[in-house]
RNA sequence: GGAGGAAUGCCCGAGUGGCCAAAGGGAGCAGACUGUAAAUCUGCCGGCGGACGCCUACGUAGGUUCAAAUCCUACUUCCUCCA
């Protein structure tokens, strides 16, 4: 049967794009072979922290692996770790965890959800929650869940490792996170787990465990961990370097061309879903000079906006950035402020105030520094006195900076 | 249970009585330049008053002193070592 093997053959193509490492690639072959004989679909895992419901282009390259894997038929489920997530995620170091509500994690999952489908098929997606099998668990169960591992190879763990070497504390129930992700692909009998590469610990104990309580092991994907905009740290709120999947077409156009140059095929490739070759020839179009990097990082930007919203407002977001940052001109929709009497002084109108109640800047202290660095335009004239008081016609445009407009009414 | 160490601005991190609104770095913002909100360079980067000024700030609460991030007391939190 030669068509099995062009459809293994296929799969695998897809299925390496952007991948760090496949643990092991020889049994994913295995599962393939067995899955389409069969005409059964794997089982493909991800698990998610139900704690920050806002997703960043950070994590959807798993997602997007995900959703090849959909494309091929297989079932995937997205596990909402609400139970680990409860007690509080040991990993980042001192920060206190807020116990999260259920009312909140049930919130924060509807979040997830909404999000997650703009790249997944809900048709195709099942949502677990992994209290459904960690609650129940007895002390005895825990016991022995525990049991199947030791302390020796927990502490062959990276961040463990380090730390105890470091003298650092290492709390008893950090050792359980690895345990009770391990379990979710137990409870699952997961094929394939997805997950970055700092989780190639904790993938690699889905793999024991199951094996522990005698099922075929799962393979463990890994994907790399995507860049932020500074193009250095990981993208991540707290660093507040990230591209949220929800922002509005212009923002994120925006931040796409703020990312460093070097960064953008790495983006094509993990974020899109260009074909392999043709980034290829985008990169070195970029490297001989044959192209200007400005160009083919707002096709990137298009693409990523039309994944998010779609090709219509990705056009509209190039116009309008053309427009504002390219020839400098003013944006088709300036939001409106109504001048109240509050920014008034014997009927002037006082500039430092204004911009602090139209929201364009943050305390008159700023917004002093601000007309002093020549930042602040009124009309295209860029304003020159920190404390000026002026008249303004019907309907006064003010500039602060290259992206902040209001429109005085 | 005992002994010791630490807590600084958005983050990291210097600072051990006045010269500290607090070094340095990062982030952020602005200007110039440009090929873009890339890169590079320069500047700014607690608040309030037109600058000199005032207020708020170095875990919390008190105290010593003309003067405290710096000394003392208590408390809180975190950490290490011993048991």
């Amino acid at each position: 049967m030669p068509n099995i093997e062009q459809d293994i053959e296929k799969q695998l193509k897809e299925i390496r794009r952007g991948t760090v490492e496949i643990i092991p690639e020889n049994e994913l072959v295995e599962k393939l072979k067995k899955s389409i004989k069969k005409d059964q679909p794997l089982q493909i895992k991800l698990g998610l922290d139900p704690t920050a419901p806002d997703i960043h282009l950070g994590h959807t390259v798993v997602l997007q692996k995900l959703r090849q894997f959909q494309q091929f038929g297989h079932q995937i489920t997205i596990i909402l770790g609400d139970y680990t997530g409860r007690i509080g995620d040991p990993t980042g170091k001192s920060e206190t965890r807020n116990q999260l509500t259920e009312e909140e994690v049930l919130a924060n999952a509807r979040t997830y959800q909404k999000q997650i489908f703009k790249i997944l098929d809900p048709e195709k997606t099942t949502v677990e929650f992994n209290s459904k099998w960690l609650a129940p668990l007895t002390f005895a169960d825990v016991i022995n869940l525990s049991a199947k591992y030791t302390v020796a190879r927990m502490l062959e763990r990276d961040d463990f490792h380090k730390r105890y070497k470091d003298n650092l504390p290492i709390s008893i129930h950090e050792f359980f996170y690895p345990l009770m992700q391990g379990y979710d692909s137990v409870a699952l009998k997961a094929d394939v787990e997805l997950g970055g590469t700092d989780q190639k610990f904790n993938l690699l104990m889905g793999r024991h465990l199951q094996k522990e309580y005698g099922q075929d092991p799962q393979i463990a994907l890994m994907m790399p961990i995507l860049e932020g905009l500074d193009g250095v740290n990981k993208m991540s709120k707290s660093l507040n370097n990230y591209i949220g999947i929800d922002e509005s077409a212009n923002e994120i156009y925006g931040k796409v061309m703020s990312l460093p140059d070097e960064l953008m095929v790495r983006y094509f490739e993990l974020v899109t879903q260009i074909p392999v070759e043709e980034v290829e020839k985008l990169d070195i179009a970029v490297k001989d000079g044959t192209v200007n990097p400005r160009d083919v990082k707002m096709k990137l930007a298009r693409e990523i906006v039309s994944i998010y919203h779609d090709d219509r407002e990705a056009q509209k977001a190039e116009e309008g950035f053309k427009r504002v940052f390219q020839q400098r001109e003013l944006p088709e929709d300036i939001p409106e402020f109504k001048v109240t009497d509050e920014v008034r002084e014997a009927g002037q109108v006082v500039l430092p105030k204004l911009l602090v109640q139209a929201g364009l800047v943050a305390s008159g202290s700023e917004a002093k520094r601000m007309i002093k660095q020549n930042a602040v335009k009124i009309d295209g004239q860029p304003a020159n006195d920190p404390n000026l008081r002026f008249q303004p016609d019907k309907e006064t445009i003010i500039k602060v900076g290259k992206r902040k407009f209001v429109k005085l009414v």
